[in-house]
DNA sequence: CCCCCGATTGCATCCGCAGTCAATATTGCC
DNA sequence: GGCAATATTGACTGCGGATGCAATCGGGGG
C-alpha cells in the first residue's frame, strides 16, 4: 500500500504521474535498476530490490503498462469479441474467459458487434491497440479473417468455424448433440416434427438445424415445417404460435437454442393448452441456466462451457507464445440432459 | 481495405509492423505529416491527405494506439469491473456499456472480481494500464476508493454507494421499489411475510431488505422470518424449502432479486403444492429477462438499465474531460411491474 | 594475495507517435 | 503586384520503460 500520493507537481503546476525515473532518483539508483526490479527474470540483488521497492512504495509508483507494451511489443491484452444476440448464454463465457486470461496475466479488451457493419470498425480498433490475440465469439467475414492472418495476430474462434480456411477454433459438437436429441425423440415414437431455427445468417443455427433435419430424413421423417426465430425467448413464443396454428398435430419441436425452446413451452402450454411433454415434446440446445428452472426442466444438450473456455485460452496463449503453431480445432461433445420437456427413448 | 501485407521484413528477417515513418517515406513526406493526417483537428492539405492515405493503405498502416496513448496521456480505455454473482443481470449492462463507450471512441478493459482478495490485484492492473476512468459494478473497499481518488482517476459506481464518501454513482431507487412492492402486498391483504435476502455483504441486498422490513414495520407487520441466499436460482429454491417447512402459513415472500424469486416459485409450486399467486405471493427485484417468462410472470421492479448505463457513461465521460467536476449521484426510479406472481393492490 | 568468471549495475538508445517551433507555401486585400 | 495574415509542413524532442553492452563488484581457486 503506497504511503503517500502517487503524483507529483512539476514546475508548471500540473500533475504528473510518477515514473521509474522518480523512483530511481529517490532510491539513488539508475532507471534501469528500477525497471529490472519490476520485471520477471531480471537480475537484481536483494539489497537493490529492497531499496527500489521502498522508494516505489513511498511514491506510489506503478509501472506504466502502456509504455512497457510499446517497447516489448506485447500489450498483454487480448480482444474478446461478442455479438449482441444470445443474451443468456455468453455472459457466463465472458466471465470465465476473463478469469482464465487474468490468471495468465493477460487483460481483456472487450468488443461487441451488434450490426454486421460494426465489424470493420471493431477490427480496426483491435489492430490499433495491438492486442496480442483475439477470441472471436461473433460472426466474422472472410475478408476480416484474412486481415487477421496478414497482421499475424493469433485468433481463436469460439463456436464458429470456417470449413474452407485454416483457423483455430473451439466448439461444441452440435451435429452429435442434435443427432442424439432427434434420435431419442424418434425412438420414443414422435413423427410429426417441427423446427424453430435461429437467424438465417447464423452458422450455429444452420449447423444445428441441418444436423437435425439430416437425422430426421435418415430416420424416415420428411416434410418438417420450420419457422425462423432470432434466438430470443419472444421469438420462440412467436414461432410456436405460428407452428401450432398451422400444424396442430405437431408432437415434437426442436428449437435451435434453449431460450426459444422455453418460449415455445410457455406458448404451447398457455395458449394452446398442450401438456409438455405428454402432448408435445420440446428440446433446445446450450444448457443455459433457465433451462434448469423447475417450470421447464428442458431436455437439451449442454455445452461444456468450462472446458471450452479453458481450451480457448489455452490455444490462444500457445499461439501468442509460438505464433507459427499450425491451426488446430478442438471439438467438445455436449452433455446430454434428459430433462423433462420431451418424451425420449435413449435405450437404443 | 489494405491492398497488401501490413508487415515488413527488416534485415534480421524478423517481422516488423509498419509505422508512420514507413508511410512517410513511401509518401515522400515527414512523419509529422502522417501523424496529422490520422488525427482529429490537425491541419493537412487535401493533397497531403490523399498521398498519405494512399501510402498508408498500400502498407496496411494502422496508428499504434499504445504509442499514441503514451504521448497523449490518454489511453482511451475505461476499466469496467463486474462481480461474479448476479449472472443473469449484468451481461445486459455490460453489452450496453460497451456500446455506449464505443460510440465515444473509448474501449473497455474488462475485469472481474470473484473473491474479495482479487480486488487489490485488479486495481493494480487498472492503474498500470492507465485507464482514463473506471466503472465499478462490484464491491469495493474503502481503501481502494481512496487509491482511486489519490490517483485522480474518474470513477463511477453502478448500483453501489458510499454514504460516507463523495463518489459519483448511478443507481436504482431500491427503497422506493421495495416500498411499492411491500405496500401493494399489504394492501391486498397479506400479513404473513417472509424474506429471502442476498449475501450478507451485499449492499444491494441490504438496502432492498431493509427497505422492505422498514415498510412492513410501518404497516404493522412484525416478526418476518428471513433466510439468506446468494442471488442464485438454486439458493432461492433452498431458501423457500426452509421457509415453507418452518412457516407453512406464509402468504407472501419478498426475494432480494428475481432469480431467487423464480426459484422460490418453482419450489413453492412443485414441492409444497402452493398455487402462485392464489396461495402464495412472490415478488422479486431487477426485471431480468426470465422474469417475463410465461411460467413466472414475476411481480417485480425493473431497473431502467438502458437509461442507467447511458447515465454512467455520460457521467464518466464528463469527468474524463473535466476531472474536477464535483461528485454527483443519479438515482433512477424503477419501473413497477405488476406481473402475476403476487396478489397486489395498487389503488392506494 | 592475485586472477578469472559470473552476477549486478549504469549508460545510451529505441519503441511509435504527437505536439512545439520555425520555415514555407498560400491566400486575401488594397 | 506587394505585404500581412493564415495555412501547411518538417525537424526535433520526449512520453515511460526495456535491453544490449560495457563497467564494476564479489567470490573462489591457485
Amino acid at each position: 500500500m503506497p504511503k503517500s500520493s502517487d503524483q507529483q507537481v512539476d514546475t508548471s503546476g500540473r500533475k504528473r504521474r510518477t515514473t521509474s525515473y522518480d523512483v530511481a532518483q529517490l532510491a539513488g539508483v539508475s532507471q534501469s535498476a528500477v525497471s529490472r526490479v519490476f520485471q520477471q527474470g531480471a537480475s537484481a540483488s536483494e539489497a537493490m530490490r529492497d531499496r527500489v521497492l521502498a522508494a516505489a512504495d513511498q511514491l506510489g509508483y506503478r509501472p506504466n503498462a502502456i509504455a512497457r507494451g510499446l517497447i516489448t511489443q506485447r500489450s498483454n491484452m487480448v480482444a474478446v469479441v461478442i455479438g449482441k444476440q444470445t443474451n443468456l448464454f455468453y455472459p457466463e463465457v465472458l466471465v470465465q474467459l476473463t478469469q482464465h486470461l487474468s490468471e495468465r496475466d493477460i487483460r481483456v479488451l472487450l468488443f461487441t458487434i451488434s450490426h454486421e457493419r460494426d465489424a470493420a470498425d471493431v477490427l480496426e480498433q483491435m489492430l490499433r491497440y495491438r492486442v496480442d490475440g483475439v477470441i472471436m465469439a461473433a460472426m466474422i467475414g472472410d475478408a476480416q479473417l484474412t486481415t487477421f492472418q496478414n497482421a499475424g495476430i493469433p485468433l481463436v474462434l469460439y463456436n464458429r468455424a470456417f470449413p474452407e480456411r485454416q483457423v483455430n477454433s473451439v466448439r461444441c459438437n452440435q451435429t452429435e448433440g442434435e443427432r442424439w436429441l432427434t434420435s431419442s425423440l424418434v425412438a420414443a415414437g414422435h413423427r410429426r416434427f417441427a423446427i424453430i431455427s435461429g437467424p438465417e445468417d447464423s452458422p450455429v443455427s444452420n449447423e444445428r438445424i441441418d444436423s437435425a433435419l439430416q437425422r430426421l430424413r435418415d430416420l424416415g421423417v420428411h416434410d418438417v415445417p420450420m419457422v425462423r426465430g432470432d434466438y430470443s425467448y419472444a421469438s420462440g413464443c412467436d414461432a410456436t404460435e405460428v407452428l401450432l396454428t398451422d400444424h396442430p398435430d405437431i408432437d415434437a419441436i426442436i428449437a435451435a437454442n434453449d431460450a426459444m425452446a422455453i418460449g415455445c413451452i410457455d406458448v404451447a402450454r398457455d395458449r394452446f393448452a398442450r401438456r409438455v411433454p405428454e402432448d408435445l415434446s420440446v428440446v433446445g440446445f446450450d444448457g443455459i441456466g433457465p433451462a434448469r428452472f423447475g417450470a421447464y426442466n428442458l431436455t437439451t444438450v449442454r455445452q461444456p462451457v468450462g472446458r471450452m473456455t479453458e481450451a480457448v485460452v489455452d490455444m490462444l496463449f500457445q499461439r501468442i507464445e509460438a505464433p507459427d503453431l499450425s491451426p488446430e480445432q478442438r471439438v467438445f461433445s455436449g452433455e446430454f440432459i434428459a430433462g423433462g420437456s420431451a418424451r425420449i427413448d435413449t435405450t437404443t
